[in-house]
DNA sequence: ATATGGGTTAGAGTAAACTCTAAGTCAAAT
DNA sequence: ATTTGACTTAGAGTTTACTCTAACCCATAT
């Protein structure tokens, strides 16, 4: 069981944040006597679940609706299944792009390292 | 050579990008005797490589900083290396955590078309 | 006693990256 | 003639996802 203040640490977000998912009802915790809000472990994976998917470019509004649809019970379950293929799908093209890009930067590193050091033999020699 | 108009429908971002895009100094296209813009293949290149810096995550801020690096001349290669070689990194992070939610995704996915399937099982016997 | 960490509402402010509007000009194509 | 697509300046507006402030309350730890 959670503090707000000890999962804001152990996500490493702030408490502003988590109270603002709180009002967007991504994460609903529970409360002590004291009003007082408290995670338990799910809470926490929950949570790191909906980082992974914004860390991954989903936006809020669909880290909401998933949340939302998940309240709703399990007759919702093929909405569910149906935006996580949607964002597997995101992330494949993600992908794809991250790796062409990766690989122009390596072939552009390459050239600025010989052409650094051509200039600098060139120096060396003058 | 390209016009505006068709650049813009070319790499899929509209003109007033384009116009922001030289404002922040990104891309300083030609012109022609009426004054409008020209863009060259090398432009339009260089508009490439910007977008997959772009589409990679990179912000605009460093983006302008290795257009302005490039306008300076050979002598700040070696900040563009440095620059290049970070963003590398960068991809790198995200590419392992792309690979991570991918495969959450998939067990998540293969969870809930078991779970369907179950359940409509049980709705077919009743 | 006071500092710390928790709570509330309501709303203002911020940063990034566009995106658009007004209001006018100019040139080529139909 | 008029539509189309280009141009200009200057600045306002939009969206997303926070981020913070005010102003006040409550309980635990030092």
């Amino acid at each position: 069981m959670y503090t707000i203040g000890e999962v804001a640490q152990l996500l490493g977000v702030s408490t502003h944040t988590l109270r603002y998912y709180e009002k967007e009802k991504i994460i609903l915790p529970d409360r002590n006597e004291h009003g007082d809000r408290i995670y338990s472990e799910s809470h926490l994976q929950w949570l790191k679940f909906d980082l992974k998917l914004k860390e991954t470019q989903m936006p809020i509004t669909k880290i909401k609706e998933y949340a939302y649809l998940y309240t709703e019970g399990e007759h919702t379950a093929i909405n569910r299944l149906k935006l996580l293929e949607d964002h597997k799908s995101s992330i494949e093209n993600q992908l794809k792009t991250l790796e062409e890009t990766h690989k122009m930067l390596e072939h552009k590193i390459t050239s600025y390292k010989e052409m650094i050091l051509k200039r600098d033999e060139g120096v060396t020699k003058a």
